[in-house]
DNA sequence: GTCTATACACTGATAGAC
DNA sequence: GTCTATCAGTGTATAGAC
């Protein structure tokens, strides 16, 4: 039996990483941090308890990493979009379309679900929150300067920017959350309706 | 030493409830259902372990006590003041003008922060999932006609009334969320951002 | 790299004294 | 009515075999 090459190896992890992280995303989105378990992660994703552990230090840091993704993902998809060309008004309608989607159905609605858990209940993992805040922070200075220009442009109303771009994302992450328990409804939201947050009267 | 009288036991009980319902609610908000233990609830009330269990049969049942509370005072807010003369614009208004502040202030604000918790992480407690769907479908029934009262009278915007309902009941519960990271921010959103929503353009 | 078995701490719930 | 002590169950994390 001929050893296995180090590029087979690292093929091999990366797969458990994957199955691990697919597995940990559902169940932390279904459960909560807290009522989340090592167990129940380890049996969706089709592997023993131990090897979750040799992946992973501890539960904090799966969870972690899925807030990061979660996090990291979405702040590049939105600089993508801010920085094309076209007014103000158009490229946060061009975002919109596409997070009303994510946010909504598919794989990404889960990272969505993950933040909500993280911001509810995640006091108990260690620097999250503030990990959380300072992330959280680019949103918001990535998204002001878009809505002022808007603003100037005479598309948006008037009012503080990051105010604006509260509602905004208090609105989106709502939406995320009543999915789960008016699935049609929620996703008969359109991305007009979470632009009128924004639009002039 | 006189045996307390019936009336001074009746204040006792009251009290101690009291302070565990107000104890439970900071706890919950705080952890979730999950990472909430009995303990610091009993710390937090400041009474002894097993007193708790004295007044509560279970922890879930603590919880499911406080999400009734909220659904059902917030329901009954709604109703009284979406039943009061005037035009359906107008008494939309006035509701969002006592939502927002409840929301996003005072102790009213905790009980959305228990809401919030209850949607996301409560499957382990049975049939609070199937409660919440039974009694949040009153505030579509209540809210839907008086959205098609106002669409009627050219004031709020055109598309499916329940729809409109659950984006403004999104926006409502992503606020409250975001008091927690955000707080000054949050705070300064006001009713007029919320009734944008439903606006015609 | 993957697995099973186990140590250790914590939590929900109960029993029983005062 | 209020308390302390305790049990049974579960969960995180680790050890060590293959």
């Amino acid at each position: 039996m001929s050893p296995r090459g180090e590029l087979q190896n690292e093929r091999m992890r990366a797969e458990a990483v994957e199955k691990i992280t697919a597995a940990a995303l559902s169940v932390f989105a279904e459960y909560g941090y807290a009522g989340a378990t090592m167990k129940r992660i380890a049996e969706r994703a089709g592997l023993s308890y131990g090897l979750v552990y040799h992946y992973f230090p501890s539960k904090a840091d799966v969870f972690r990493s899925l807030v990061d993704f979660a996090l990291e993902s979405t702040i590049a998809g939105m600089q993508m979009i801010l920085n094309q060309p076209g007014t103000a008004w158009e490229r946060l309608e061009r975002w919109s379309e596409v997070l009303i989607p994510n946010a909504l159905a598919g794989a990404s609605s889960r990272y969505f679900l993950i933040m909500l858990q993280a911001m509810t209940q995640a006091r108990t993992v260690p620097g999250l929150l503030e990990h959380i805040n300072e992330r959280t922070a680019v949103y918001f200075q990535a998204l002001a300067p878009v809505i002022r220009e808007a603003q100037q442009a005479g598309d948006a109303v008037d009012g503080d920017p990051e105010v604006l771009a509260t509602a905004f994302l208090s609105f989106l992450q709502g939406l995320a959350l009543f999915v789960f328990h008016r699935e049609e409804l929620a996703k008969s939201v359109t991305p007009e309706m979470l632009m009128s947050v924004l639009r002039k009267r």
